[in-house]
DNA sequence: GCCATTACTTACATTTTTGTATGTATCATA
DNA sequence: TATGATACATACAAAAATGTAAGTAATGGC
C-alpha cells in the first residue's frame, strides 16, 4: 500500500503466493475495506464522497487508496466528469461483478461460522454453573 | 498475530468491521499462509512437519501462528500423539471444511481474472507495434 | 478578492504482520 | 553420554499496512 521493497523475503513471498490463483484472488481482495467498497458498488455506481459517507469510519486516504489498487486490478471502473467541484464515480468492472456471489457466500459462511462460535460459548458458559 | 494495541483506531477499525459477517469471514481467512493450509488440509489431514515440506518458503514461525489461529478460530483441529519424537497432525473441521468450495470459487475467479489481464497485456502489447 | 465544494495528495507516525536466528523438551538408540 | 528426530517457543528485526494532519486545484457565487 506503499512503498515496496521487492529484495525483502516478505516481498518474494508475496510474490510467490501469487504463482496460486486462490492466494492471488486473496491479494486482489485482500484489503481491509475492499469487500465493502464492492458490495457499495454492487448495489449502484457511487461518488467518492458518497463510498465516504457510507463506509464508516474510513479515511480519505484509505479510501482512495483502496479505490486505486481495485481500479489497477481492473475491479472497479473510475469515471471523471468535467465539472467544478469534480465529480467522479466509480463502478464495478465485469470481473469484479463476478465476485459478488463469492462474497455473499463468504458472508453466508461468516454468518454460521459465528452462530456456532456463539453456540459454543453459551454451552461454555451454561455448563460452568 | 503478535501483540495487539487494542486502543489504537487500527484495533477499533478490525473490530468494526468484525460487525460485518463478509469482512469478518475475510479477517479468518486472510492471513498470508492460512488458505494454503486449509487446501493441504482438504487433501488428508497432516503432521506439522509434512505441511511445513509441502507449503514452500513457509518458516516455522509462520506454520505455528497461522496453526495457532486457526485452530483458535475453529477451523481446524490439533490432535497430539503421546509420543517421542512428537506427533502432531491436524485436521479440517467442519465448519473449516465448509469454505473449501468458496475457495475453489475464488481459486476459478482468479484464475479468470489472470487471463483476462494477460489478454489486455498481449493486447496493448500487439497494438504497439 | 474571498469562500465553499469536491476529490483528492503529501509527509509523517503508529500499528501490525512477517521474517531471522537460535533455543527447548522428550526419549529411544548408538 | 551423546545424538537425532519432531514440534514447537522466544527475542529481535524488518517490512508493510493503516492512520493523522494538513494542504491543493479549480471555479462559480457572494
Amino acid at each position: 500500500m506503499a512503498k515496496i521493497k521487492e529484495s525483502s523475503t516478505n516481498s518474494i513471498n508475496r510474490k510467490f503466493l501469487t504463482d496460486c490463483n486462490l492466494t492471488y484472488a486473496v491479494q486482489l481482495m485482500g484489503g481491509r475495506w475492499k469487500l465493502l467498497i464492492l458490495m457499495q458498488l454492487n448495489t449502484e455506481r457511487q461518488r467518492y464522497g458518497e463510498l465516504k459517507k457510507k463506509i464508516a469510519n474510513i479515511t480519505e486516504r484509505m479510501l482512495t487508496l483502496q479505490l486505486r489498487e481495485l481500479e489497477a486490478d481492473g475491479l472497479i471502473a473510475r469515471r471523471v466528469y468535467a465539472q467544478v467541484p469534480p465529480r467522479v464515480e466509480y463502478t464495478l468492472t465485469d470481473i469484479g461483478r463476478e465476485i459478488v456471489p463469492i462474497c455473499d457466500a463468504l458472508h453466508a459462511w461468516g454468518t454460521r461460522h459465528r452462530s456456532q462460535v456463539a453456540g459454543e460459548v453459551s454451552t461454555l458458559s451454561h455448563e460452568s454453573f
